[in-house]
DNA sequence: AGTGGCACCTGTGTGC
DNA sequence: TGCACACAGGTGCCAC
């Protein structure tokens, strides 16, 4: 589930649930997740939360000591739920609050990360945020300045939009999406856009990410329900899944190959 | 510095 | 039914 759209409906979603909240406890569970979770996680215990922030596909927690970075890798999600409700298989970390309620993490393949951020530490300066590209929506990201970051790359055009250090969130839906709306093959290589294609990429990306965002933004009424699972865009994807069915624009199957270990789904009629 | 390959881990679907 | 295998929304590390 977790791209960016995913992420962000997420963070909106918990932010109203522990903004201005005391933690109570904290559960951690055995397994590591990405890294191991720090044993100073405990010390959230009687913190205020006072921020809930989002960069990339990250989720930042700060409280009036110290911070949390929180990555969803590939099946992670955040469940609001009332403390008292039994875990379940694969919860790995629960922030108990004042008011009852609990934020669940949980993460059936553990790729993602609970990272604590010592107090007096800003949480945007630690090595998994401070290098990141700009966000797809960052007014200084504009067309020249997308087509320079794709200008240095040799491998294709999906391959670079998905990597963080040219523009973050954009995943390995969204990137098939994004280039079928704008009408480029996943293999070009990024180095040989025009002005005019990167304009347009970036368009759609916006366009994609936004839509996105507000029609996940609904699912957020179900977060206290068993599963969470959103499943709203994907009804909306036109090539990403879509192998042998027909291109919704000219009726031409569409094809899928594996880039840089990746599926990549394109019309080979629409895009060039 | 950029790149391709692989690793991390569990669950599900497919084909034999 | 059982089994082997491919594949899945992300990221980081490694050798080149």
């Amino acid at each position: 589930m977790p791209e960016l759209p995913e992420v962000e409906v997420t963070k909106r979603g918990i932010a109203g649930v522990l903004l201005n909240h005391v933690i109570t406890d904290i559960f951690k569970g055995e397994k590591a997740l990405r890294e191991p979770m720090s044993p100073e996680l405990v010390t959230l215990k009687g913190k205020s939360i006072v921020s809930v922030e989002r960069r990339a596909k990250y989720i930042i927690i700060r409280t009036d000591g110290p911070a949390l970075i929180i990555h969803l890798g590939m099946t992670g999600h955040m469940q609001i739920i009332q403390s008292s409700k039994p875990r379940v298989l694969h919860d790995h970390f629960e922030i108990m609050l004042d008011s009852g309620m609990s934020v669940r993490y949980n993460d059936t393949r553990r790729f993602g990360l609970v990272h604590f951020v010592p107090e007096g530490e800003d949480p945007f300066e630690s090595p998994l945020l401070k290098n990141l590209g700009p966000e797809p929506f960052d007014p200084s990201l504009d067309a020249a300045e997308l087509l320079r970051r794709l200008s240095r790359r040799s491998c294709s055009v999906k391959q670079a939009i998905m990597d963080p250090k040219v523009l973050v969130g954009v995943g390995n839906i969204y990137a098939s999406e994004t280039l079928f709306l704008s009408r480029i093959l996943p293999e070009r290589k990024a180095n040989s856009l025009s002005e005019a294609e990167a304009e347009c990429l970036l368009k759609n990306i916006r366009e994609v990410l936004s839509e996105s965002i507000a029609s996940g933004g609904t699912t957020i009424r179900d977060f206290e329900g068993a599963d969470g699972k959103p499943g709203y865009f994907v009804q909306k994807l036109k090539v990403y899944g879509h192998a042998g069915e027909k291109c919704p624009v000219c009726g031409n199957a569409i094809h899928s190959i594996v880039l840089g270990g990746r599926s990549a789904f394109f019309c080979p009629v629409c895009q060039h």
